[in-house]
DNA sequence: CCAAAAGTGTTCAATCTACACCCATGA
DNA sequence: TCATGGGTGTAGATTGAACACTTTTGG
């Protein structure tokens, strides 16, 4: 990072938000419909400029994620994911964007946004798959953040992100489930998450009753690295090499 | 990411880079001594601010790595690591930061930099510790990449990026030494690198030798992603409940 | 033939998978 | 007392760490 004569060109700021959630135990994510013109009428992820003056970029997207959801950030699990600043993907000119993964627990079915036209909750193969059309390269962008999710899931407590503060063993197996989109023994998953320790922690005495036996409950450990991770099962490896082609 | 009235604030954006290699087997970072002011004189990760006109940030980074190393961008592995934009972090205003890690196979010793005033290879351990200061958040990032570097060599084919074109398993294993700091059974290597198919392959009929047995040589596979992964042995659990503080 | 490094076989323990089984509650 | 979901035990297969042993070269 040195000065040269010339002096650098500056490019502008935005944050852009992947808000996943489970509702009826499928994935979603939270899109806008677009008010303004590039691509208006059109679904994107939300997000937005950097406040005038000085704004952090985590502020910035913490902003955004309340207008969106208007959840208390305390709930909600955020990270940075990338960035992306390919010089055609915005029509206005050279916008840059620091894309962030955000985790919640389930929400009130519609989300009426402040800001945006229209904001709805959508199942999210239906971006994966492309069915839907998003603006800019926010397909992109939403299709790495869902595989960031679902990878991360194996090693680290993201999965407690989608629950409330209390959970049952039962409720983060449906996290887990849904995100990686294939069935687990619930005998093995319970003994799994016990040996990762430090992962969830008994909370109370309460437990929670849908017919049959009542299930503890718990609350996310101190521990966000899990060991030993909890792996994905192995796609059944369809006759061919391997999985398929690599690289 | 939609408009709103007041224009938003333009940022400047730089690049910065973790360039890893192996020297006399140990890791070492690339380094040059800043010869602008701010932080003149202080060690700094080589970097530099984005070209005149919409030059793409992958782009910048290559740039600025042949600048520094003069290496053919073929044998280096580039990627993008995360965005560090704190307002305070530049003391010339509000500049953000794209930082990538780059790993290159062993390189002669002293590399003079075109543009910078010195540029050298440092221990990492010497980063780490905090034994040598940078300039910026620098020493920040460099933890990160490294951090990075090393839980990456796990479950991807990252460890060959330090290898030249073609390499003995021998080799492949003092790369998993180096970064993980740790010895490794080499018979147990031999077959945990050859078990997760398509991460090395068989190069000719080739041989090396270095006082016994010659080695068979291999080059990168088409794979990228391993499985089953390299898994990093667990530091000796020093009579703790776990392995320190978490969260 | 000896030293040195490459590569193979084998053992024993830890782990994982699959599934049988018991437990606690509401109706 | 039956249906329903919560939770535990356990046998067999798979994997992993440790280490003895064989192979191939140069001196």
């Amino acid at each position: 990072m040195q000065d040269d004569a010339w002096s650098p060109t500056p490019v502008l700021l935005t944050v852009d938000l992947v808000i996943l959630t489970l509702r009826q135990g499928d994935l979603h994510i939270l899109l806008v419909e677009r008010g303004e013109d590039p691509f208006r009428g059109m679904l994107a992820l939300p997000g937005g400029f950097l406040n005038h003056d000085g704004e952090e970029i985590l502020d910035a997207a913490h902003r955004e994620l309340n207008e969106e959801t208007a959840l208390a950030s305390s709930w909600v699990h955020l990270e940075q994911l990338a960035v992306y600043g390919d010089s055609g993907r915005d029509p206005r000119g050279r916008v840059v964007s620091v894309a962030h993964l955000a985790i919640a627990p389930g929400l009130p079915d519609p989300v009426a946004g402040t800001d945006a036209t229209d904001a709805a909750w959508v199942p999210a193969e239906a971006v994966l798959s492309g069915e839907r059309e998003l603006a800019f390269d926010h397909r992109r962008i939403a299709t790495d953040g869902i595989e960031h999710a679902r990878t991360k899931l194996e090693y680290s407590s993201l999965a407690t992100a989608f629950c409330g503060e209390q959970f049952t063993i039962a409720e983060l197996q449906q996290v887990y489930e849904a995100v990686w989109g294939t069935a687990l023994d619930t005998r093995n998953f319970y003994r799994k998450v016990q040996a990762a320790k430090g992962f969830i922690i008994p909370a109370g005495t309460d437990r929670r009753t849908t017919g049959g036996r009542p299930a503890r409950l718990y609350k996310a450990g101190p521990k966000t690295v899990l060991f030993p991770p909890l792996t994905r099962p192995a796609p059944p490896a369809t006759g061919q090499t391997t999985t398929g082609g690599d690289e």
